[in-house]
RNA sequence: GCGCCCGUAGCUCAGCUGGAUAGAGCACAGGAUUCCUAAUCCUGGGGUCGUGGGUUCAAAUCCCGCCGGGCGCACCA
């Protein structure tokens, strides 16, 4: 358990037997308080708002209630002060031997410091790319792709059971195009002229192959054949070829997923969505209706007809929302319905979804329909992800591309690499625009984030190797730095850096909580910035350098440091999933 | 017209689910290089947190109204 969390429970305890001691109304529950490192490091370890956020319910000052606490608390192991500050704040002043410990148990736990168990093993489901099954992936999925991805990561960090999964949309009349395209570019391969691509359908290069491949396996069969006996044939080819293309693209972003569900098989076909929507009908959840014309767009072809409707607004969207399309067939909101309750009764009580920013108008609905089916157990939680907007060097990027007007994540990934991409793209929230500058990004400077961190951990790793040759006889194994003398790091800058480090298990916590990687990303950065920091002092002053030949035992206690950076920035890395590097080259 | 997202230093953005004196990078000004890697570092200036109200011991954060920008608005996916 994180230092964090310990206190944390500490307090809670504490104000429980308050209340068992009748100082305290019997509060249920108890309201929520804070236990957080204070801005200000004058302020102590810990500072928690405890009385503050009590003293109304009890009726009591909350100076006096912090007091009350602060006596309670004293008692606690590894509590050296607790003093009470501004309008009632406890600050609590660690003994140093807890973060030793804690540093001791960082170094232990290498690149899994920061696991925990507060997921309890809960099953989530985080859905994430469910690019459309009609081409490769371009910049605009590995956003989302990433973004998915780390989650993933994180929430498996602290205990949850995370499950990755892609939804293929193939189902609609995309792939029917895809399969139009396909059909041509088979009539191609086997040696037919087919001029331009007629507007409408695919052209990319990349259906090229695949056309071969058909044209290899049928030779002229479907030449001759209509429409109705080819699509269905081409269709699935072309469909399965474009998922292997798309897995390889993930491939190189490093992503795999769990599960991949069809929406024709697993929905469609099934009649998973038939069967949706009559549950839902059996609970008056479901009828035919008109709806009112959309105001302030026009629709050339609008007219009311009544349609078969889904009442999102008994569930807070803004009107209710059609299930069947006009040539009867179900919509792709009467398969999302359905594809969430499968994902509900397969045990997900907590579902991600992560979207571009186009589908930022459908959150309402679905969550509606989860909502629905789940008959309110199950929480759905919808990512969005805004555009990235490629530059070269501050003006917009040219570049060749494989297919199309396309840039894809291959594209990018064979430019920057994949740990750039990766990286890069947590380092903003979501939901704000990005500018991807491809200079910039590949840049060898703090200016950029990727190599600021990676460099932090190239130079311990450094350091490391140099000990043999610096102070002979200092060990680097990790498990003897654990038994350093850390009382040796008495420096307030080392100290500081130290309580940075240990931070990692809150930022997790809370990264997971919020469904927020991108702290990861600056908190690492903010990391690094302290270790560059320290190591540039000894630049003017040498008594703080990392490596004292005079003095081994100060030697191994900073070594003992350095590896805990170490072994946060690895941690923090393998979530974002980028490789920590040993050295800069 | 409606819904959602965004608005924080000159620029690009954080801000730990309501806490103490609002942060970082770039840019700007000044300083530092016999250095374990200068592939930089240190110091400093710079803010009505879009705006007006409200909630509270406490608001950049929550609620309401405006302003500006983006996305979306039967039957596409």
């Amino acid at each position: 358990m994180s230092v964090f969390r310990h206190y944390a429970e500490a307090i809670t305890g504490a104000i429980r037997a308050m209340i068992a001691a009748g100082e305290l109304p019997n509060l249920d529950p108890i309201p929520p308080i804070t236990v957080e490192p204070p801005r200000d490091p004058s302020h102590g370890d810990l500072a928690t708002n405890a009385a503050m956020v009590l003293a109304k319910p009890a009726g009591r000052k909350p100076r006096d209630l912090a007091e009350a606490l602060r006596r309670r608390l004293t008692a606690g192991a590894g509590v050296e002060t607790i003093e009470i500050a501004g309008p009632g704040f406890l600050n609590l002043r660690l003994a140093p031997a807890v973060w030793d410990e804690e540093l001791r148990r960082a170094i232990e736990a290498g690149k899994h410091y920061g696991d925990s168990d507060l997921g309890g093993g809960r099953p989530v489901n985080v859905e994430y790319v469910s690019a459309n099954p009609t081409g490769p992936m371009h910049v605009g999925h590995c956003r989302g792709a990433v973004l998915g991805d780390a989650l993933a990561t994180v929430l498996a960090k602290v205990g949850y059971r995370v499950t990755r999964e892609y939804y293929i949309n193939d189902a609609g009349a995309q792939v029917d195009t895809l399969a139009r395209s396909l059909h041509l570019r088979y009539r191609e391969a086997l040696g037919e002229t087919i001029g331009e691509i007629p507007a409408g359908l695919y052209p990319g290069d990349y259906l090229v192959p695949v056309g071969r491949a058909l044209a290899g396996r049928d030779r002229e069969r479907w030449v001759e054949a209509s429409e109705t006996e080819w699509l269905p044939v081409c269709r699935r080819f072309a469909v399965d070829a474009m998922m292997a293309l798309i897995r390889d693209d993930l491939a190189v972003l490093g992503i795999r997923h769990d599960t991949f569900t069809s929406e024709k098989e697993a929905l469609h076909e099934s009649g998973a969505i038939a069967e949706a929507v009559a549950e839902l009908h059996g609970r008056d959840l479901v009828y035919e209706g008109t709806l009112e014309k959309p105001k302030g767009k026009e629709i050339e072809d609008w007219e009311p007809r009544a349609q078969t409707l889904f009442r999102a607004k008994q569930f807070g969207d803004d009107t209710d929302r059609p299930l069947k399309k006009s040539d009867g067939s179900w919509t792709y909101f009467a398969a999302d319905i359905a594809y969430h309750r499968d994902k509900f009764r397969r045990g997900y009580a907590t579902m991600i979804d992560v979207w571009g920013a186009d589908h930022g108008g459908y959150i309402k609905r679905m969550k509606a329909a989860v909502a629905a089916v789940s008959e309110g157990r199950a929480e759905l939680d919808v990512k969005i992800c805004n555009l990235v907007k490629l530059l070269r060097a501050g003006a917009p990027a040219k570049m060749s591309k494989r297919s199309g007007d396309l840039v894809t994540v291959r594209d990018v990934v064979d430019e920057v690499g994949r740990d750039v991409v990766r990286l890069i793209m947590l380092t903003q929230k979501p939901e704000s625009p990005m500018e991807f500058d491809f200079v910039r990004v590949t840049e060898k400077s703090k200016d950029n984030p990727v190599f600021y961190i990676q460099y932090a951990h190239a130079r311990i790793r450094s350091v490391m190797r140099r000990v043999a040759s610096e102070v002979p006889g200092v060990s680097t194994d990790p498990r003897d730095l654990q038994g350093a003398n850390l009382a040796r790091l008495g420096h307030p800058a080392e100290r500081a850096l130290v309580r940075l480090t240990l931070q990692w298990p809150r930022i997790v916590e809370a990264s997971a909580d919020a469904h927020e990687p991108h702290r990861i990303a600056y908190y690492l950065h903010e990391l690094a910035s302290a270790f560059h920091a320290l190591w540039n002092q000894g630049t003017e002053a040498p008594e703080l350098r990392f490596l004292v030949g005079e003095d081994p035992e100060l030697t191994h206690a900073r070594l003992a440091m350095c590896q805990g950076v170490a072994a946060v920035i690895a941690s923090g890395l393998a979530v974002i999933g980028v490789e920590p590097v040993e050295e800069m080259r």
